[in-house]
DNA sequence: TTCCAGGCAGTAG
DNA sequence: CTACTGCATGGA
């Protein structure tokens, strides 16, 4: 048997739940960068100059990964599936505020083990943030197959092709026309462009953002890229730098939810959502993504 | 048909 | 600074 068969293991953090961050990954949305196939799930993964297919599982104590096709060293495989599922947090102080809560402490049950599945890549998650601003999801996700099956490359699998997300290099290259044709709006598509050429030229990385101490100059610099607004920011340092303090103000979702835990028929202002958040700092993302589980 | 969806930029006051 | 408007398209 050669090395690249070998099954790797990761260990699973005290409280987690692989059916409720798969249930995540499958809430009846067709996304284009993973496959699941019954308890387990294919992800393409291209980093470093590294690619290939790998198949994730659960055992009684682990998570088990599986190189299917290409060359992924154990580190880079290790590394993202740990930022994925967000395995390094502990979980216990957030389930201590949860379980103190009159309203939410059944989210500790209900949800248990559910985490913050990520978007490691900086690019593709201020994509994604673009594509699904102000229109359903249903439509978002067919945007996104759109680009990502026309501009990105695959690696093939059981006669499956699997997709990476495209390269900023090619994206930057596009013209709004190009994109229009895909059902892109023009906003859409100058927001992308604009960001792809940014990251295609040096002038945007994932290492510049995380080299800003705090989340206000965080937010400020991602704030200042042409469509990335609030909601975006926040977003994006939650899902890709996996920031722990982060609300995604003016999210439809995260509104509805919280005006009915306050029994409002309106929307929350900021300040009552600020208000309303104010016990679980430091797990504001948290307490973020368990709300939106309550809503699907 | 109408309303709205995991918002944002631009403009007016 | 806050409030308002246009954007674009598909789902329900």
């Amino acid at each position: 048997m050669n090395s690249t068969s070998k099954h790797i293991l990761l260990p699973k953090p005290n409280i987690f739940s692989f059916s409720e961050c798969l249930h995540f990954l499958d809430r009846g949305y067709d996304d284009c960068l993973y496959t699941l196939a019954g308890q387990q799930v294919l992800k393409p993964l291209r980093i470093n100059g590294e690619k290939g297919l790998i198949e994730i599982s659960e055992t009684a104590d682990a998570l088990k990964a599986r190189l299917l096709t290409g060359t992924l060293s154990p580190a880079t495989i290790k590394q993202y599936i740990t930022h994925w599922f967000d395995l390094e947090r502990d979980l216990q102080p957030f389930y201590r505020l949860l379980n103190q809560h009159q309203q939410l402490s059944k989210m500790s049950s209900k949800y248990h083990g559910l985490r913050l599945m990520g978007i490691p890549d900086l690019f593709e998650a201020l994509c994604w943030c673009v594509i699904g601003q102000q229109i359903n999801l249903t439509f978002a996700y067919r945007l996104k197959r759109r680009l990502v099956e026309t501009y990105g490359t695959s690696t093939t699998y059981k006669s499956e092709q699997h997709f990476f997300f495209p390269d900023p290099e090619v994206l930057a290259t596009l013209t709004v026309d190009e994109l229009r044709e895909k059902q892109f709006s023009r906003r859409k598509a100058e927001y992308i462009i604009g960001i792809a050429r940014q990251f295609a030229g040096d002038k945007l990385s994932k290492h510049d953002i995380e080299a800003l101490a705090g989340s206000d100059q965080r937010l400020k610099r991602l704030t200042k890229i042409r469509g990335v607004g609030p909601w975006t920011a926040n977003y994006v340092l939650m899902k890709s730098l996996q920031q722990s303090d982060c609300i995604t103000y003016g999210d439809t979702g995260l509104q509805s939810a919280v005006s009915t835990l306050l029994e409002l028929d309106r929307k929350p202002t900021k300040e009552e959502i600020d208000s309303f958040f104010e016990p679980f700092a430091g797990w504001e993302s948290y307490l973020n993504i368990y709300l939106w589980r309550t809503l699907s």
